[in-house]
DNA sequence: TCTATAATATGACAAAAATCATATTTAAGA
DNA sequence: TCTTAAATATGATTTTTGTCATATTATAGA
C-alpha cells in the first residue's frame, strides 16, 4: 500500500505538525525515538521532505526540523509523491504501465475506483486536517 | 499495492484459465512469453500456487500447467494470500501491526473503508469470474 | 571571529524482493 | 524398461529498498 518510507514520513511530518512552530523546532534525535524509526534513517527522509519544501529546516545550534503555517496546508499525498520512489500508487494494478480506461486490465474495474478515491482523499486532506484529529482525540500517533 | 510477484501469479492464472482445462495443460514456457513475465520466475510461483492447490499441474510429458474446473471457482484473494510474502495488505497503514478499531492511526478513517472493501471484493470474485469478463471483451489480458 | 551544534550530502552496508540456474523427480510413450 | 519431457526443489545472483556512518556546511551565541 504504502513503503514503509513513506510511513515514515507521514509519521514523522504529523509529529512536527504537533510538537513544532516557527520558533520551537526539533531536532532528528528528538523524533526518531518517539515515532520509532531510526535516527539515521528519518534524518534522510526529513532532509528529502525539507528540500522539497513539505517541511522547514534550519542548521545550526537552536536548528533543527518544524513546520510552518503554510507547510501545515499541504496535502499528506503531498508526502508521500516525494518519498514514494515508483509511482506504483498511480499505476496500473496488474501490468500495465498507466491505466488505459479503453483497454483495461481485469481488475481495474473492480479496484481502479477505490484507488482513486484513495488517492483523492489523500489529496484532498491537510497536514493540519490529520494533526487537528490527534489533538482531539479521536485517532493516535503511535508507536 | 500488489506486490510484482503477486501481480505475475494473477497474470499466470487468468492466462490458464483462458487457454486450459483437465485435458489441455500448457507448459511454463508457453506461458511466460504472452504474460510478459520471466520463465524461471513464473515458473517458481506457479509451483507455489500448485502446491497450495490454486492450480493444478502434472509432470512428465503431456504435462503443465492447468485449471480444473474447482481452482476455477477460487477467489482472486487466495492467489494473493499464497504470493504476497508481508501481509502488508492486511495490516495498518501506517505503523501498527494490525488495524486498532479503538485507537486508529490517522490514517485509518480514510483508508481502513477502502482496504477492507478492495479485501472484500477479491475475496468474493472468482477467478472465473474475471476470466469471463475477458472472453466477453470487456477487459483485457496484457502485455 | 571562534566554537559548538545543528542539518546536509554522500555513499557504504544490510535485508528483502525479484530474477536466474540447475540437479532431481515424475510420468508418457516407444 | 528406457528415454525424454515436463514440473519440482533448492539455492545462487542481482536489484531494490531500507539502514547506517561520516565528512561537510551553516548558524547561533560567546
Ligand atoms: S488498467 Fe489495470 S488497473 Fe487500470
Ligand atoms: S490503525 Fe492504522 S490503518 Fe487502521
Amino acid at each position: 500500500m504504502l513503503s514503509k518510507s513513506s510511513k515514515y514520513a507521514i509519521k514523522a511530518v504529523l509529529f512536527l505538525a504537533l510538537n513544532s512552530n516557527d520558533n520551537e523546532k526539533v531536532m532528528v534525535k528528538d523524533i526518531s525515538g518517539p515515532i520509532n524509526v531510526p535516527q539515521a534513517y528519518i534524518a534522510k527522509l526529513l532532509q528529502e521532505l525539507s528540500r522539497k519544501n513539505i517541511i522547514s529546516s534550519s542548521r545550526g545550534p537552536k536548528g533543527g526540523f518544524y513546520l510552518s503555517e503554510d507547510n501545515r496546508k499541504q496535502s499528506i499525498m503531498s508526502i508521500v509523491d516525494v518519498i514514494e520512489v515508483e509511482k506504483n500508487f498511480n499505476s496500473c494494478m496488474l501490468s500495465l504501465k498507466e491505466c488505459d480506461e479503453n483497454k483495461p486490465c481485469p481488475l481495474h474495474k473492480i479496484l481502479y475506483p477505490f484507488k482513486s478515491s484513495i488517492i483523492k482523499n489523500l489529496r484532498s486532506i491537510s497536514i493540519k486536517d490529520l494533526a487537528l484529529e490527534v489533538e482531539l482525540g479521536n485517532t493516535f500517533l503511535p508507536l
